[in-house]
RNA sequence: GGGCGGUUAGCUCAGUGGAAGAGCGCUUGCCUUACAAGCAAGAUGUCGACAGUUCAAAUCUGUCACCGCCCA
């Protein structure tokens, strides 16, 4: 067998086990294979994406999660895939056509969607790649993409099916407008935020009188389509108008003083210009007072016919500002005032949005949102960690009907012909269907495209054909576990519930974990325009795939978002080392034959309290890696296999092993091998889901499996101490006395330190034992081997001739008899600080015991362990003081 | 305005009622034949403030302060 490496290249194994793991179809499944289904959708990311950070962590964690299922015996299948993102690629690609002089109005629909397509040819592929590169267990053959065929009939099934029962609906309505895609968005898709502005104060002149009005506004170049302007009705200071008008400035027009209710007589001068067309406050205004709707805009955002040719083709900031100009120059600006206010930006676009009058397309969401709410109130949904559930709810109760068409090309073209030439607000003249009409010449298909999201609610679903009653869909649906950042709650999660109840009957999963956000180490959110990404295929680069994975995974804590800087992921990076030369010591030692490290053979009877002590420790940290993992800790789980391995396996059993190994009693040599094998067996297993690529080639180089077997297909280990050395009473007894001979080993150690003294063969070691057991006694050779020094003696009775360097712990009093002249004050005033930490503990536990409130009121096992506290500290206390007196006499 | 997080070691963060924890950083000593990406020892905390509940509070309750996010 080779000798490993003190480092490894990660590099070459991760490709190599990758193509491994592809070419065995390991992460493939089929609905009747073995194993009660365990599935995950991905959350597909945009077809235009690159992989980030935010990504790196949300699939490791699937990944993670699909992994131990399969080991677990489940039929485990992860299917990925990615999300045609309609607004976001319909932006790249006309950016690209652009750069070579090309508009997507010269070229047509038909024109432009094959550039589309050319695109996600080119680039839809980028993202899955690298995934693959982090280690993704995910299905390939049952990789979609939302724009497949039978996924977009899926989609406009959907369509149909909701139109037919009365919850989509066609209207004119003012919208949320990004100018920069010229197309409808969601209210989801605003993002408000607080821009620092100015307040402008106009003198509107009063028809047929020399009073002015003073109406207050962040946007002045609406003033342009000002329709009326409004007053509270128990505003004393405008009665007086009532039934005038006002002559609007710039446009000459004269336009009506109305009184509502809504104006907010403490805002500004308590008198608003009122907009229609661009303002939902105004249109609720224009509609219940008959006013006149003047669309001043393009659907650029530029001014159009409307207003006074001077302002024609203007944009909205340029307008501003000749709207400001144009009316200081005829004396009606009263005043400007600094002004902050929520300003509602295109999540795609990055620009403030209009309100734009147009016809869409509704959903109604009421109905849909009821069971979606109750399915979380039932516990159907669970929701990790919970408080979550109240943003999930909110949200619900106060549902707006979506916006669901978008004046896009690239997506799904909503299903419904309009019978040619004829009005179209009429249903009469509609054919809403999946395939269209029969006639296609007599009709023209509704121009728009689908919200992306109409499409990715039915992700768990349509991935499985839906709505054809296939196999998979029966097999996979519902999911075990949607995994996902916060910030989709409300596009995604809640719809995609909807969507299950509406169309199954019954949620897409049972489980929603939802983690937190990627930030960098000033805890801004990582972003291309802050230029503090870290990106994960140079982490991948410089550390390692399983270094990335699995400091992400101990960084995490549930919901919280995790704060990174490229540092951190040298935790991964060591803790792969770590185990990586634990291998490589291990099979120096071992020869050809390597143990079963599925169900080793031990002589229980010839066990050492040390192999107690490590046995019962992997057991342990089964079970306490299972909690975390089944209550979605991942953190938790990480840092107890990172805790066993490097504290316990490491730090104590593999100093204890070299005792044996490099001595001649064979059997004893064997029994040893057979624990550490066993041991390290059982963490590479537990670790595979966090760092496969390492675990998969140590589960080779080891000699765990042959070249057939995978890692990837074991068992996942399960609490196994009775079965492999059957019950013992006297078990916690020997794990508790090798708890205490650490802390012996630990105190020589101090003393070593603190006098200078290097382990070397001539340092010589005495141990006082208190109880003497004969325990320690039997140990000495473990002893002394650990402390790497010539002589432990083991002498119940020792008393140190002269001052000797001394120091209690649980085993009893340990003496390290140094050459030459100790300095007694020194040593005194080293024990008594010891002393002096142990009385204030007592003092601490005496306080409680002596309270008769805490005697009758703490649990007795709590009393009890404050007893017990006391015995062991008097004891210590004992000990010390004696230790003190002898340097007194 | 409503909601949700956060405030614990120099930094980043765990810690759901019974003696304050981890990683990194720092100090000291070690190239001890698995590992210097390492080993050993060590220092460092009025657990945001105040009040309350309790025998017992970092942990529960209330008020406040500051930071962040979401919604209107």
């Amino acid at each position: 067998m080779e000798e490993m490496q003190k480092t490894f290249d990660p590099h070459a194994l991760e490709e190599r086990w990758y193509a491994y793991w592809t070419e065995k179809r390991i992460f493939h499944s089929e609905p009747d294979d073995a194993g009660e289904p365990y599935s995950i959708v991905i959350p597909p990311p945009n077809v235009t994406g690159i992989l980030h950070m935010g990504h790196a962590l949300n699939n490791t964690i699937q990944d993670v999660l699909i992994r131990r299922a399969r080991m677990q015996g489940r039929n485990a299948c992860w299917i990925p895939g990615t999300d045609h993102a309609s607004i976001a690629t319909e932006g790249k690609v006309v950016a690209m056509l652009r750069e070579k002089g090309v508009e997507k109005d010269e070229i047509g629909r038909e024109a432009f969607l094959e550039h589309a397509w050319e695109w996600k040819e080119k680039y839809g592929g980028l993202i899955t790649n690298q995934l693959r590169k982090l280690g993704c267990a995910c299905d390939w053959e049952r990789e979609r993409f939302t724009m497949d065929e039978a996924y977009s009939r899926a989609v406009l099934d959907a369509f149909v099916k909701l139109y037919e029962k009365g919850l989509i609906y066609r209207g004119a309505r003012l919208v949320n407008w990004c100018p920069a895609s010229r197309s409808a968005i969601s209210d989801e898709e605003v993002i408000h935020r607080e821009v620092q502005g100015k307040l402008w104060y106009f003198r509107y002149p009063v028809s047929g009188s020399d009073e002015f009005v003073h109406v207050a506004t962040t946007r002045p170049e609406t003033m342009l389509g000002d329709t009326a302007v409004a007053m509270h009705p128990g505003d004393e200071r405008y009665r007086h108008l009532e039934g005038k008008k006002i002559r609007l400035p710039l446009v000459d027009r004269e336009i009506p003083v109305i009184f509502d209710d809504h104006v907010d007589p403490a805002f500004g001068t308590g008198c608003v210009k009122v907009t229609p067309a661009h303002d939902p406050n105004d249109y609720a205004m224009g509609t219940k007072h008959g006013l006149a709707i003047i669309n001043i805009m393009n659907d650029d955002a530029s001014l159009n016919e409307n207003v006074p040719e001077a302002y024609r083709g203007m944009s909205r900031e340029v307008a501003r500002k000749a709207v400001v100009k144009a009316l200081d120059a005829e004396g009606l600006i009263e005043k400007i005032e600094d002004y902050t206010n929520s300003v509602g930006y295109s999540q795609r676009g990055n620009v403030p949005i209009e309100f734009y009058l147009s016809e869409q397309w509704f959903m109604a969401m009421t109905d849909l949102a009821k069971p979606a709410l109750e399915a979380v109130q039932t516990g159907a949904v669970r929701i990790f960690p919970d408080h979550w559930v109240k943003t999930y709810s909110h949200w619900l109760e106060d549902i707006q009907d979506w916006c669901i068409s978008r004046q896009l090309w690239w997506g799904q073209r909503i299903p419904v012909w309009y019978r040619k030439g004829l009005d179209r607000s009429d249903t009469e003249n509609r054919h809403v269907s999946v395939d269209g009409p029969p006639d296609p010449d007599n009709w023209e298909q509704d121009e728009d495209v689908l919200d992306t999201w109409v499409s990715s609610w039915l992700w768990p679903m349509a991935v499985h054909s839906w709505p054809e009653d296939s196999a998979t869909l029966k097999a996979y649906y519902p999911t075990a576990v949607l995994v996902t950042g916060f910030d989709i709650i409300f596009f995604w999660v809640a719809r995609m519930v909807m969507a299950g109840c509406e169309f199954m009957g019954e949620v897409p999963f049972g489980d929603v974990y939802i983690h937190g956000l990627i930030r960098d180490d000033e805890g801004q959110k990582m972003s291309k325009s802050l230029g503090n990404l870290i990106d994960p295929l140079e982490v991948i680069e410089e550390y390692s795939a399983d270094a990335l994975r699995f400091s992400l995974m101990m960084l995490t804590s549930p919901g919280q978002d995790v704060v990174l800087a490229r540092e951190k992921f040298e935790l991964g990076r060591n803790f792969g080392t770590k185990i990586w030369n634990a291998a490589r010591f291990l099979q120096n030692q071992t020869g050809a034959m390597v143990p079963d490290v599925r169900k080793p053979s031990l002589d229980a009877g010839r066990l050492s309290p040390d192999d107690q002590h490590i046995l019962a420790g992997l057991d342990a940290t089964i079970r306490e890696c299972n909690a975390g993992l089944d209550r979605y800790r991942l953190n938790d789980a990480s840092r107890i296999l990172y805790e066993f391995t490097w504290n316990q396996y490491c730090d104590w059993y593999v100093e204890y092993s070299k005792l044996a190994l490099y001595g001649d009693d064979e059997t004893l040599r064997e029994q040893i091998l057979a624990i550490m094998h066993f041991s390290l067996a059982t963490i590479l297993r537990m670790l595979h889901p966090f760092m496969p690529f390492l675990t998969e080639e140590l589960w080779h180089t080891m000699g765990y499996g042959t070249e057939e077997e995978s890692i990837s297909l074991e068992a996942w280990p399960e609490p196994f101490l009775e079965e492999l050395v059957g019950e013992s009473a006297g078990r916690e007894d020997l794990v508790n006395y090798v708890d205490k001979k650490h802390d012996a080993i630990r105190a020589v150690r101090m003393l070593m330190t603190d006098y200078s003294i290097t382990p070397s063969a001539d340092v010589r070691v005495i141990i006082k034992p208190d109880p003497d057991d004969g325990r320690a006694a039997a140990d000495v050779a473990s002893l002394s081997a650990l402390l790497r020094v010539g002589t432990v003696d083991v002498d119940a009775v020792f008393v140190p001739r002269g001052v000797t360097p001394s120091s209690t712990c649980g085993l009893g009093t340990v003496y390290l008899p140094v050459d030459g002249l100790i300095d007694v004050e020194s040593e005194k005033a080293r024990l008594s600080r010891q002393l002096e930490k142990i009385e204030a503990g007592l003092r601490q536990i005496d306080g409680k015991l002596s309270n008769d409130k805490f005697i009758k009121n703490a649990p007795p096992e709590v009393v009890q362990q404050q007893r017990d506290r006391r015995e062991i500290q008097v004891d210590e206390q004992g000990k010390l003081q004696a230790l003190i007196d002898a340097l007194n006499a």
